[in-house]
DNA sequence: CCGGATCCGTAACGATACTG
DNA sequence: CAGTATCGTTACGGATCCGG
């Protein structure tokens, strides 16, 4: 009847009883990068129930992380929205995104969905804050029919759905070929000359972009030796893959 | 008959692919102080099962987080630890504690269990690599039949199972009185004046290991009110809450 | 059409009993 | 002690239906 709970004294476990349940996480990180629609959502989260998800926001707003809100006008939709104890949530979810990047980073599987504010998010879980701490600029993605933005700002970063006010570089793109840029298979320059991509805007601010960001070598999950002191095991020395 | 995915080409979604069902990252910080035999961490997830344990175990082995390994002598006897790969989840297990610290720090519950090592790992997320700059010491902490040692050096931290080689201080108490210490209704002085638990050692670095963690200042999580920019909620301003 | 609520088959979990 | 086997219960996934 009551709750599953883990039962436990211990900070890491009541984080868990609260958002430590299948999905709940990746609503939280859908609404990192701004208030969403309850469609929106679903269409982000393929394969979650239209049950489930109400389930989870129901419980997420009772537990205090998120809110419903209505979009500002011409929108004036209703919406749901991260409160502060919600948005605290982002140095939990970077660090597993961090993780990802580094031990589970292959390339993308068969039908596996692919959406432009994920990649967003990952920029911001492999910013390197002593790199741009000069920088202040604003980056425009286009993709398919989302928009993202990204603001660089005292050697912080900031990632946001929708358009920018006065974005510094814009660059338009499509799903395939921009999942191509952020896993390194390709550079900004050589998909702007193919015509793959669309980039307007400041030149020295877009070269600047990848300097923003340091890649973790991705490293292959070998099971290591058992028994002493296991050897350390040499670097994979696969390519560095360097986004953008 | 496949195994259940998000199916998401994202870092935080392959992350949770991998460790996000239930249990799974209650084992992972378990394994963050030392490798545990089976019993041991059954004893420590009150509740999971010994077919659930068994299959989360063999999963992370053949995902190279977990690996068996072969305690050494005198124990001799078989056990379970990270690999490097389990071991770079640390600073994620720790940013879920730090969440909780501050935003489900609630009193115990009646019921819930208490683990010395649990704690252990909350002053390893709450750690001032600053305010620990040049401190160089060893604290251990006994608790019931539970030893765990904390290594302080070069601003960094360390949280290991069991006894250190030469501790700069010993502190020794309950598991009541412990959990009182760190939740800061309890002054090491006081609980060494009251009889109730027993310290030695180095005075100058006892004094000193309040100062290595900053705790956050733990917060309600109410609702936030709708609509347009909401307002900030004052500072709830309860105690402080010191540790130690 | 969007935002859900309801229902039902399947997979995951929890507790206990049992075995090398 | 370290698991495997079994079984009842809960959670999830997909589809259908309903009100504004």
């Amino acid at each position: 009847m009551s709750r599953r709970t883990y039962n436990q004294y211990c900070a890491t476990a009541r984080t868990l009883d609260i958002v430590g349940e299948r999905w709940t996480l990746l609503v939280i990180r859908e609404l990192l990068t701004g208030p969403k629609r309850f469609g929106d959502l679903l269409a982000n989260l393929a394969g979650m129930g239209t049950g489930l998800l109400a389930a989870r926001l129901r419980y997420l707003q009772e537990e205090g992380l998120v809110q419903q809100v209505v979009l500002p006008p011409p929108a004036k939709a209703p919406a749901y929205a991260l409160t502060e104890a919600g948005a605290d949530l982002g140095p939990t979810v970077l660090a597993l995104a961090r993780w990802g990047l580094r031990w589970a980073a292959e390339e993308r599987r068969e039908g596996e969905v692919f959406r432009l504010g994920w990649t967003v998010l990952g920029m911001q879980a492999i910013f390197d804050a002593e790199a741009a701490r000069d920088v202040r600029a604003v980056y425009e993605f286009r993709v398919d029919d989302d928009v993202f933005h990204v603001r660089v700002e005292h050697g912080e970063i900031e990632s946001v759905h929708g358009p920018a006010q006065r974005p510094d570089v814009v660059i338009e793109t499509s799903a395939e070929v921009f999942r191509a840029l952020m896993a390194g298979e390709l550079s900004v320059a050589e998909a702007k000359r193919s015509g793959s991509a669309e980039v307007s805007g400041d030149q020295q601010l877009l070269r600047k972009l990848r300097s923003l960001f340091r890649l973790p070598q991705p490293q292959a999950r070998v099971a290591e030796e058992a028994a002493g002191g296991s050897a350390l095991t040499p670097p994979t020395g696969g390519k560095p893959s360097n986004p953008l």
